[in-house]
DNA sequence: CCTATATCAGGGAAACTGATATGA
DNA sequence: CTCATATCAGTTGCCCTGATATAG
Protein backbone atom coordinates (compact mmCIF):
# COMPACT_ATOMS: atom_id res chain seq x y z
CA UNK A 1 0.00 0.00 0.00
CA UNK A 2 2.86 2.18 0.95
CA UNK A 3 4.65 1.73 -2.65
CA UNK A 4 1.20 1.78 -4.76
CA UNK A 5 0.22 5.51 -2.82
CA UNK A 6 3.40 6.93 -3.24
CA UNK A 7 2.65 7.96 -7.02
CA UNK A 8 0.17 10.08 -5.02
CA UNK A 9 2.11 11.71 -2.55
CA UNK A 10 0.29 10.24 -0.03
CA UNK A 11 0.46 7.97 3.40
CA UNK A 12 -1.42 4.80 4.34
CA UNK A 13 -3.09 6.86 7.36
CA UNK A 14 -3.41 9.64 5.47
CA UNK A 15 -5.57 7.39 2.81
CA UNK A 16 -7.10 5.41 5.57
CA UNK A 17 -8.24 9.24 7.35
CA UNK A 18 -9.45 10.17 3.56
CA UNK A 19 -11.34 6.81 3.67
CA UNK A 20 -13.33 6.77 7.18
CA UNK A 21 -14.39 10.90 6.28
CA UNK A 22 -16.24 9.43 2.78
CA UNK A 23 -17.71 7.02 4.57
CA UNK A 24 -19.19 8.82 6.59
CA UNK A 25 -20.28 11.66 4.64
CA UNK A 26 -18.84 14.88 6.51
CA UNK A 27 -20.55 14.45 9.52
CA UNK A 28 -17.10 13.78 11.31
CA UNK A 29 -15.52 15.77 13.36
CA UNK A 30 -11.79 15.76 14.19
CA UNK A 31 -12.69 14.27 17.73
CA UNK A 32 -14.65 11.94 16.44
CA UNK A 33 -12.39 10.72 14.15
CA UNK A 34 -9.55 10.35 16.71
CA UNK A 35 -11.98 7.97 18.68
CA UNK A 36 -12.62 6.06 15.60
CA UNK A 37 -8.82 5.49 15.67
CA UNK A 38 -8.09 4.40 18.70
CA UNK A 39 -5.80 7.73 18.94
CA UNK A 40 -5.45 11.25 21.04
CA UNK A 41 -7.69 14.10 19.70
CA UNK A 42 -3.88 16.31 19.17
CA UNK A 43 -2.48 13.24 16.78
CA UNK A 44 -5.60 13.29 14.84
CA UNK A 45 -5.49 16.76 14.66
CA UNK A 46 -1.81 16.81 13.08
CA UNK A 47 -2.97 14.35 10.34
CA UNK A 48 -6.03 16.79 9.46
CA UNK A 49 -4.05 19.60 9.40
CA UNK A 50 -1.11 17.58 7.12
CA UNK A 51 -4.62 16.93 4.67
CA UNK A 52 -5.91 19.97 4.83
CA UNK A 53 -2.96 21.93 3.55
CA UNK A 54 -2.71 19.34 0.62
CA UNK A 55 -6.19 20.66 -0.24
CA UNK A 56 -7.89 17.72 0.09
CA UNK A 57 -9.88 18.00 3.04
CA UNK A 58 -12.01 21.10 4.67
CA UNK A 59 -13.65 22.24 7.94
CA UNK A 60 -16.68 23.95 8.61
CA UNK A 61 -18.21 24.84 11.69
CA UNK A 62 -20.97 23.11 12.49
CA UNK A 63 -24.39 25.31 12.15
CA UNK A 64 -25.85 23.86 15.75
CA UNK A 65 -22.48 24.03 17.59
CA UNK A 66 -19.99 26.65 17.39
CA UNK A 67 -17.06 24.78 18.61
CA UNK A 68 -17.25 21.32 16.53
CA UNK A 69 -15.43 21.54 12.98
CA UNK A 70 -17.05 18.87 10.75
CA UNK A 71 -14.72 17.11 8.08
CA UNK A 72 -15.40 16.68 4.66
CA UNK A 73 -13.38 16.05 1.44
CA UNK A 74 -12.60 18.74 -1.03
CA UNK A 75 -13.03 17.92 -4.48
CA UNK A 76 -9.29 17.02 -5.21
CA UNK A 77 -9.97 15.08 -2.01
CA UNK A 78 -12.91 13.65 -3.47
CA UNK A 79 -11.01 12.82 -6.91
CA UNK A 80 -7.46 11.53 -5.19
CA UNK A 81 -9.62 8.69 -2.95
CA UNK A 82 -11.20 7.28 -6.18
CA UNK A 83 -7.72 7.03 -8.12
CA UNK A 84 -5.78 5.49 -4.64
CA UNK A 85 -9.44 3.36 -4.62
CA UNK A 86 -8.80 2.03 -7.86
CA UNK A 87 -4.83 0.94 -7.58
CA UNK A 88 -5.62 -0.29 -3.94
CA UNK A 89 -8.17 -3.02 -5.77
CA UNK A 90 -5.51 -3.46 -8.37
CA UNK A 91 -3.04 -4.53 -5.33
CA UNK A 92 -5.49 -6.44 -3.36
CA UNK A 93 -6.56 -8.57 -6.43
CA UNK A 94 -2.88 -9.47 -7.27
CA UNK A 95 -2.38 -10.31 -3.76
CA UNK A 96 -5.83 -12.64 -3.54
CA UNK A 97 -5.69 -13.96 -7.13
CA UNK A 98 -4.22 -17.10 -6.35
CA UNK A 99 -6.67 -17.94 -3.80
CA UNK A 100 -9.97 -19.63 -5.23
CA UNK A 101 -13.38 -17.88 -3.92
CA UNK A 102 -14.38 -20.28 -1.09
CA UNK A 103 -11.09 -19.81 0.51
CA UNK A 104 -11.43 -16.18 -0.05
CA UNK A 105 -14.37 -17.19 2.25
CA UNK A 106 -12.73 -19.20 4.59
CA UNK A 107 -10.23 -16.49 4.84
CA UNK A 108 -12.45 -13.45 5.34
CA UNK A 109 -14.35 -15.88 8.52
CA UNK A 110 -10.70 -16.82 10.02
CA UNK A 111 -9.34 -12.88 10.02
CA UNK A 112 -13.21 -12.15 11.33
CA UNK A 113 -12.42 -14.39 14.14
CA UNK A 114 -8.70 -13.54 15.69
CA UNK A 115 -10.24 -9.78 15.33
CA UNK A 116 -12.80 -11.20 17.63
CA UNK A 117 -10.69 -12.55 19.85
CA UNK A 118 -8.45 -9.71 19.74
CA UNK A 119 -11.18 -7.12 20.43
CA UNK A 120 -12.97 -9.09 23.51
CA UNK A 121 -9.15 -9.92 25.42
CA UNK A 122 -6.95 -7.61 24.27
CA UNK A 123 -8.87 -4.24 24.56
CA UNK A 124 -7.52 -3.04 28.12
CA UNK B 1 2.54 -6.93 20.51
CA UNK B 2 3.27 -3.18 21.62
CA UNK B 3 1.44 -3.25 24.61
CA UNK B 4 2.70 -6.89 25.88
CA UNK B 5 6.31 -5.68 24.92
CA UNK B 6 5.73 -2.43 27.01
CA UNK B 7 6.25 -4.04 30.22
CA UNK B 8 10.10 -5.00 29.31
CA UNK B 9 10.55 -1.70 27.97
CA UNK B 10 11.26 -2.75 24.17
CA UNK B 11 9.40 -1.92 21.00
CA UNK B 12 7.59 -4.59 18.60
CA UNK B 13 10.83 -3.71 16.33
CA UNK B 14 13.37 -4.02 18.53
CA UNK B 15 12.13 -7.50 19.48
CA UNK B 16 12.11 -8.37 15.98
CA UNK B 17 15.58 -7.76 16.05
CA UNK B 18 16.77 -9.44 18.87
CA UNK B 19 14.85 -12.79 17.45
CA UNK B 20 16.47 -12.42 13.73
CA UNK B 21 20.25 -11.98 16.10
CA UNK B 22 19.45 -15.27 17.70
CA UNK B 23 18.27 -17.12 14.48
CA UNK B 24 21.51 -16.65 12.80
CA UNK B 25 23.37 -17.54 15.97
CA UNK B 26 25.84 -14.08 16.04
CA UNK B 27 26.78 -14.40 12.27
CA UNK B 28 25.14 -11.45 11.34
CA UNK B 29 26.44 -7.26 10.71
CA UNK B 30 24.49 -4.75 10.29
CA UNK B 31 25.08 -4.16 6.93
CA UNK B 32 23.56 -7.72 7.01
CA UNK B 33 20.65 -7.39 8.79
CA UNK B 34 19.21 -4.17 6.67
CA UNK B 35 19.22 -6.60 3.72
CA UNK B 36 17.28 -9.28 5.85
CA UNK B 37 14.62 -5.90 6.96
CA UNK B 38 14.76 -4.65 3.63
CA UNK B 39 15.81 -2.08 5.10
CA UNK B 40 18.80 1.01 4.74
CA UNK B 41 21.52 0.42 6.64
CA UNK B 42 21.56 3.77 8.35
CA UNK B 43 18.20 2.59 9.68
CA UNK B 44 19.65 -0.49 11.10
CA UNK B 45 22.76 0.81 12.76
CA UNK B 46 20.46 2.99 14.49
CA UNK B 47 17.93 0.41 15.98
CA UNK B 48 21.26 -1.35 16.91
CA UNK B 49 22.58 1.07 18.62
CA UNK B 50 19.56 1.77 20.55
CA UNK B 51 19.68 -1.86 21.69
CA UNK B 52 23.54 -2.04 21.96
CA UNK B 53 22.99 1.16 24.94
CA UNK B 54 20.21 -0.89 26.50
CA UNK B 55 23.06 -3.50 27.06
CA UNK B 56 20.63 -6.69 24.97
CA UNK B 57 23.23 -6.52 21.84
CA UNK B 58 27.01 -6.43 21.16
CA UNK B 59 29.51 -6.22 18.77
CA UNK B 60 32.50 -8.01 17.98
CA UNK B 61 35.05 -7.38 15.35
CA UNK B 62 34.99 -10.41 12.83
CA UNK B 63 38.73 -11.71 12.92
CA UNK B 64 38.81 -12.41 9.17
CA UNK B 65 37.70 -8.81 8.22
CA UNK B 66 38.38 -6.36 10.38
CA UNK B 67 35.54 -3.56 9.50
CA UNK B 68 32.83 -6.08 9.89
CA UNK B 69 31.08 -5.98 13.01
CA UNK B 70 29.55 -9.37 14.15
CA UNK B 71 26.52 -8.97 16.74
CA UNK B 72 25.08 -11.46 19.33
CA UNK B 73 22.86 -11.14 22.32
CA UNK B 74 24.45 -10.53 25.29
CA UNK B 75 23.04 -12.70 28.94
CA UNK B 76 20.74 -10.06 29.24
CA UNK B 77 19.32 -9.97 26.02
CA UNK B 78 18.83 -13.76 25.49
CA UNK B 79 17.08 -13.65 29.30
CA UNK B 80 14.44 -10.86 27.82
CA UNK B 81 14.38 -12.65 24.24
CA UNK B 82 13.22 -15.81 26.27
CA UNK B 83 10.62 -13.67 28.24
CA UNK B 84 9.22 -12.04 25.48
CA UNK B 85 8.73 -15.13 23.89
CA UNK B 86 6.93 -16.94 26.22
CA UNK B 87 4.60 -13.59 26.54
CA UNK B 88 3.88 -13.34 23.14
CA UNK B 89 3.20 -16.94 22.84
CA UNK B 90 0.78 -16.40 25.11
CA UNK B 91 -0.77 -13.73 22.92
CA UNK B 92 -0.85 -15.57 19.89
CA UNK B 93 -2.52 -18.33 21.61
CA UNK B 94 -5.09 -15.98 23.12
CA UNK B 95 -5.71 -14.58 19.18
CA UNK B 96 -6.37 -18.22 17.74
CA UNK B 97 -7.59 -20.16 20.44
CA UNK B 98 -11.10 -19.70 18.64
CA UNK B 99 -9.84 -21.55 15.75
CA UNK B 100 -9.44 -25.37 15.68
CA UNK B 101 -6.44 -26.93 14.62
CA UNK B 102 -7.23 -27.47 10.98
CA UNK B 103 -8.67 -23.85 10.23
CA UNK B 104 -5.08 -22.84 11.72
CA UNK B 105 -4.05 -25.06 8.93
CA UNK B 106 -5.82 -23.51 6.30
CA UNK B 107 -5.17 -19.84 7.45
CA UNK B 108 -1.73 -20.45 7.83
CA UNK B 109 -1.82 -21.84 4.29
CA UNK B 110 -3.80 -19.16 3.15
CA UNK B 111 -1.54 -16.88 4.57
CA UNK B 112 1.39 -18.50 2.67
CA UNK B 113 -0.09 -17.95 -0.75
CA UNK B 114 -0.92 -13.83 -0.13
CA UNK B 115 2.89 -13.92 1.07
CA UNK B 116 3.87 -15.72 -2.41
CA UNK B 117 1.71 -13.11 -4.44
CA UNK B 118 3.24 -10.45 -2.73
CA UNK B 119 7.01 -11.68 -3.37
CA UNK B 120 6.46 -12.04 -6.94
CA UNK B 121 4.21 -8.97 -7.61
CA UNK B 122 5.50 -6.48 -5.43
CA UNK B 123 8.97 -6.80 -5.29
CA UNK B 124 9.40 -4.02 -7.61
C1' DC C 1 -18.57 24.00 37.17
C1' DC C 2 -17.91 20.33 34.00
C1' DT C 3 -17.33 18.20 29.59
C1' DA C 4 -16.12 18.04 24.78
C1' DT C 5 -13.61 20.24 21.12
C1' DA C 6 -9.71 22.34 19.12
C1' DT C 7 -5.07 23.58 19.14
C1' DC C 8 -0.11 25.09 20.69
C1' DA C 9 4.29 23.19 22.25
C1' DG C 10 7.49 19.63 22.80
C1' DG C 11 9.15 14.84 22.51
C1' DG C 12 10.10 9.86 21.16
C1' DA C 13 10.65 5.88 17.95
C1' DA C 14 11.40 4.52 13.38
C1' DA C 15 12.15 5.10 8.98
C1' DC C 16 14.55 8.00 5.26
C1' DT C 17 18.58 10.71 2.32
C1' DG C 18 23.19 12.56 2.03
C1' DA C 19 28.02 12.66 3.19
C1' DT C 20 32.24 10.39 4.98
C1' DA C 21 35.78 7.30 6.51
C1' DT C 22 37.89 2.94 6.16
C1' DG C 23 39.14 -2.01 5.31
C1' DA C 24 39.39 -5.84 1.70
C1' DC D 1 40.00 2.22 -7.83
C1' DT D 2 35.92 0.02 -6.32
C1' DC D 3 32.89 -2.06 -3.12
C1' DA D 4 30.97 -3.12 1.38
C1' DT D 5 30.72 -1.59 6.02
C1' DA D 6 29.99 1.65 9.57
C1' DT D 7 28.57 5.95 11.15
C1' DC D 8 27.59 11.26 11.58
C1' DA D 9 24.03 14.68 10.55
C1' DG D 10 19.65 16.13 9.23
C1' DT D 11 14.65 15.26 7.96
C1' DT D 12 9.96 13.28 7.73
C1' DG D 13 5.75 11.02 9.28
C1' DC D 14 3.24 9.50 13.04
C1' DC D 15 2.30 8.80 17.32
C1' DC D 16 2.51 10.57 22.30
C1' DT D 17 1.92 13.91 26.84
C1' DG D 18 0.97 18.41 28.82
C1' DA D 19 -1.21 22.87 28.82
C1' DT D 20 -4.81 26.16 27.16
C1' DA D 21 -8.86 28.35 25.29
C1' DT D 22 -13.62 28.07 24.32
C1' DA D 23 -18.56 26.47 23.43
C1' DG D 24 -22.54 24.17 25.43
Amino acid sequence: MTRALEKYNITVTQFTVLYFVRHDKGDLSSAQLSRRFSMTPQSMNELIAVLQRKKLLKKAVDPAHKRILRISLTTKGTQLLNDCNAVLDHVEEELLNSMTTSEMEKFRELVGKILASGREKIST
